[in-house]
DNA sequence: GGGTAGTCTTCCACTCAGCGGAAAGGATGG
DNA sequence: CCATCCTTTCCGCTGAGTGGAAGACTACCC
């Protein structure tokens, strides 16, 4: 870009992308510093490059000066076709989910060896929890991801056997005892959590197959309830149902 | 930029910019030189810096060669606040009203002379119509608009008024016929359309204002339905119902 | 009230990253 | 076969971009 570039080779585009990418699920508004930091670049760059930013929408600043994304990047990511066909299908069937149990609803896709959710419907009564629409999370404690762990390939699992993180006391880092699990679930067509991602909440989950290609698993929805005790067969049912309802749109 | 630049004083970030907003509702998928065109840069230029965008995962290339917005944006966008509070108190209401009316739910705000759709509930029997999340109509034609026209300043009124483009047979392009709708809208809480926008399609709609200070309107929601005739009364007391709801957490 | 540590902002001399016209390479279609 | 669209590559010129340094400001502590 211009002479007393630090790290030579790195481009104005990659730079802005930095910047861009420095927001994420936990890290929503950021100071200046924050953002240098985040982005590894000098605080004067970063300085000259979101004034740009802030004027051209795509970030804005909040009177306190701190950053947030902006309008521009808002509507470019609505036009974001990520898994747009998959939601499209999904969407209808999520409502009817949520209408019959008022739990917090889920899609999700795996994407390498994390869970990255597409589409999710909370409520008032919902349990709080932290996954958002664009969260990766391991798929070793959530619902959702156990069902599609259980349908990856065999690397996809060595990967994620490697790596099972604690996040509660609840989660489940023998590999033993999550293949023996994974059996379970390839065999029942469900799986279920408690308290192994948030304290207080359990979910249960089933894999979404075209009805025209019954062994592809292409994604999964679950719900997120507290407790599984009382209604696991009716939260089933309703899963199941959705579930073969998407599939037979896709 | 660089030695031989079109036009002098064009930075890279605002060129970026300008290729990230090339993408809107009706161009979700660009071929390279429809993305030059609109963002109006040479070609080469183009090629580029969607190379890098392609890389940095801001864009992604189809196998055909045309371009999508990527990740990196959409998972932005995610983080964008845009109307965040509004938008997390508005959710629940508008699943139940959804659950009640089956009818595609919207909730807008004013952007200037616009209406903006922020959020958006449809499912297998709405009937199809062109506003998404993140599209900007004109406020003459839609129910959720013509409620945010009637409560809005004097002056974004006459820019309105000054600009009723015809969409359909049905739009109301005189001022004179606006004016005393607009009214009955103020007096009666709430706005009706029949097929003002889209063919086949009306609309009802009422304001939302929060309890705390119920002069000022800050959002509208509305349902859209294939007709009004037979259920206009009970439209009008699930939206009621959500925009009170809807006030009172804001 | 002085010192330290953190912010954000402005300045400016150096220079290489960025520019884009031109030309070549494909694809399609009449 | 030429015409017209697309995409990709090439390359020499230069001003846009760079970031250290210095200044301004705030906040906290002793």
């Amino acid at each position: 870009m211009a002479g007393n570039t630090s790290t030579a080779g790195a481009t104005v585009t990659s730079r802005v992308l930095a910047i861009i990418g420095a927001f994420d699920e936990r890290h929503r508004v950021l100071t200046l510093s924050e953002l240098a930091r985040r982005a590894d670049l000098p605080v004067a760059t970063v300085h000259r490059l979101t004034a740009e930013l802030v004027a051209g929408q795509a970030l804005a600043r909040r009177p306190d000066g701190r950053f947030v994304v902006g309008r521009l990047l808002w509507e470019a990511g609505l036009r974001a076709p990520i898994e747009g066909r998959l939601k499209q299908a999904a969407e209808p069937f999520l409502h009817d989910v949520y209408a019959a149990t008022l739990a917090t609803v889920h899609l999700a896709v795996r994407d390498e060896a994390k869970v990255l959710y597409v589409e999710r419907m909370a409520g008032r009564a919902s349990v709080p929890i932290v996954s958002t629409v664009g969260s990766r999370l391991p798929l070793h404690c959530t619902g959702v991801g156990k069902v599609l762990l259980a349908h990856a390939p065999a690397d996809v699992i060595d990967t994620a056997m490697g790596d099972l993180i604690r996040i509660t006391p609840h989660t489940i880092t023998s590999a033993d005892v999550l293949r023996r699990q994974l059996e379970t679930i390839r065999r029942d067509g469900y799986a279920t959590t408690s308290e192994e991602m948030s304290p207080g909440a359990c979910s249960l989950a089933v894999p979404v197959m075209p009805s025209s290609d019954p062994d592809s698993v292409v994604a999964a929805i679950g719900v997120v309830v507290p407790t599984l005790k009382r209604d696991r067969q009716r939260l089933l049912a309703a899963l199941s149902v959705a579930a073969r309802g998407i599939g037979r749109q896709l």
